[in-house]
DNA sequence: TCGACATATGTCAAGTCTGACATGACGCTT
DNA sequence: AAGCGTCATGTCAGACTTGACATATGTCGA
């Protein structure tokens, strides 16, 4: 990298090095990881409201009982756009969704030993 | 459908039937479209308040500078998931992407023929 | 106990997203 | 004009996500 670049990215308030890029990778992706626990939280107590099954939610996302089941579990293979269907399907509004978003996670209750990354071994 | 089913679906709600799955599909299908502009639009917006170039994010984010381009311009490859990795990563807090994904929709600006479906030709 | 239902977990082929690369367009500075 | 920096767009192999299915576990009422 050359000296005038680092000393803009300095400039822009980062600490340049390969440091850096590290740390805010995990951020982003521990904040992620909150951020699919509260949502997936929020998905089940809402099919659970509404008193309806794993299956007639699967039924009405065009998905299955399994992908449900992983989603209300914060599986690893379930993505943010899914949850997001999810809840909208459910009924949440755009607000609601963005509320969640924006609380900030819980006291880290002991979140059990969160399984490593093998998807596919 | 058994018919209890059918009941208890009506009961939560739902106007069972084929119509109701593909509406509420087109309606989470919009909304991820709307959060996706908002947050890309932000992603834009912080990166050069940041003075930095997409190439510096892209090694931020451990990706490469087209990827940033498609991300800030809405292409349609780039998930929930990047947007979000990105604006963690130029600063944004949680709180602040929970109130872009909770704004409504700004009052529909002639959003240029978005491009049909073949990601993939 | 059995059977029906609800949920959880594993697997997999098919579809989607990603980083990397190539290339094109534009504006500046030299 | 040529070179450079920045951003946009197309392509592709590899990684990830998805719906579907099989199967396991738990619950409840007959």
């Amino acid at each position: 990298m050359k000296a005038a670049k680092r000393k803009k990215l300095e400039a822009a308030g980062w600490k340049v090095g390969s440091v850096s890029q590290f740390l805010e990778l995990s951020d982003a992706e521990a904040m992620l990881v909150n951020v699919k626990l509260a949502l997936s939280k929020k998905a089940k107590e809402l099919r659970q409201s509404k008193k309806i099954t794993q299956n007639d939610l699967a039924k009405l996302l065009g998905s299955s009982q399994s992908r449900v089941a992983k989603l209300e579990t914060s599986d690893r293979s379930v993505s943010l756009e899914l949850l997001i269907r999810a809840l909208v399907t459910l009924g949440a509004t755009r607000a609601q969704i963005g509320k969640i978003v924006g609380a900030k996670a819980a006291p880290t209750k002991k979140t059990s030993a969160s399984k490593k990354r093998p998807v596919k071994a």
